[in-house]
DNA sequence: CCGGTGAGTAGGAAATCCGAACTCACCCTA
DNA sequence: TAGGGTGAGTTCGGATTTCCTACTCACCGG
């Protein structure tokens, strides 16, 4: 009867629940870019119709986006970006970065992010607390939780 | 036979295809833990042996994780995660900040990752150039391919 | 009236996922 | 040397999801 199947308790995990699903992340990536609208949506990400709704409707349901009438009589949705939305849009930048880093050969990135500061948006990924960039070696990680120990959280 | 069905060329939408099924990024969780075995990973993750199998496979070939062996007679092996791989750890940790803030009741963290510096990570999402932290109203997007504009790249 | 657009639904085939059981090679120990 | 245990998977059939195409429904514009 005991639970010997539960993973380990996990914010990640449970983020992923949410947006983890297949296009899930590219539907956010278009309604942060202001493309909003279901035939802009599957025309852009490429994903099934019924998926697409599918989709939405999660991401509504968890307060990831807004559903906003932009015209009754015909009536036209467009779908938004909360606040809790904007809030992953630092993890679709860095997913970008990582990308083009790492899955394309020299400049051939197909978008550029312009920052306000004039330049194009490196993101760099930083502790608050002091600032620095974070590195792999330079975190420990502390499980709250009884028996979810790590066996070593660092290991070069 | 025109191909009327290509998504926006995207590294986001590359990243994803390699690392968004369900259970990779878990899986390079674990890895960055330092719980690199497959037994370990079964249960830490909750995934199904078969799938867990597949995955590492892929996340091998992709050069975000290796094979090591830590003894033969009897074989053992060990997942560990590549430079590449320890790149993406920013995004599981912007992530994991994200659930936290967003799916979690006060202060029921079930994991916490302290920095160097001393104190909790929280990261921080930042612009290279001016070290500012990212916001949503602080980018513009600029694609590279045409045909692929975007409607308003901010829009609050 | 005709064709077009936006926002979906419907239906069945194809691909994936799941849990449990199985393998295989080895070690321990009695 | 027989029995049990562990690590690292593979194999199985069945349950779920996805995918694709077509369809609807409401409206608009000419």
């Amino acid at each position: 009867m005991a639970a010997t199947k539960d993973p380990r308790p996990c914010s990640i995990a449970d983020a992923l629940a949410l947006v983890g699903e297949k296009y899930s992340l590219l539907v956010l990536r278009e309604v942060c870019l202001g493309n909003g609208r279901f035939d802009q949506l599957v025309r852009n990400i490429g994903a099934p119709r019924d998926i697409l709704a599918t989709r939405l409707r999660r991401l509504v349901d968890a307060g990831i986006l807004t559903k906003r009438t932009y015209s009754e009589r015909p009536q036209r949705f467009e779908y938004r970006p909360t606040q809790a939305g904007l809030e992953l849009e630092p993890v679709l930048m860095t997913l970008m970065a990582w990308g083009d880093r790492h899955l394309r050969k020299d400049d051939d990135r197909p978008m550029v992010i312009e920052h306000i500061c004039g330049n194009e948006l490196i993101p760099v990924v930083t502790c608050r607390a002091c600032g620095d960039a974070v590195r792999h070696e330079d975190l420990t990680a502390h499980p709250q939780v009884p028996g979810w120990a790590v066996t070593g959280p660092t290991a070069a």
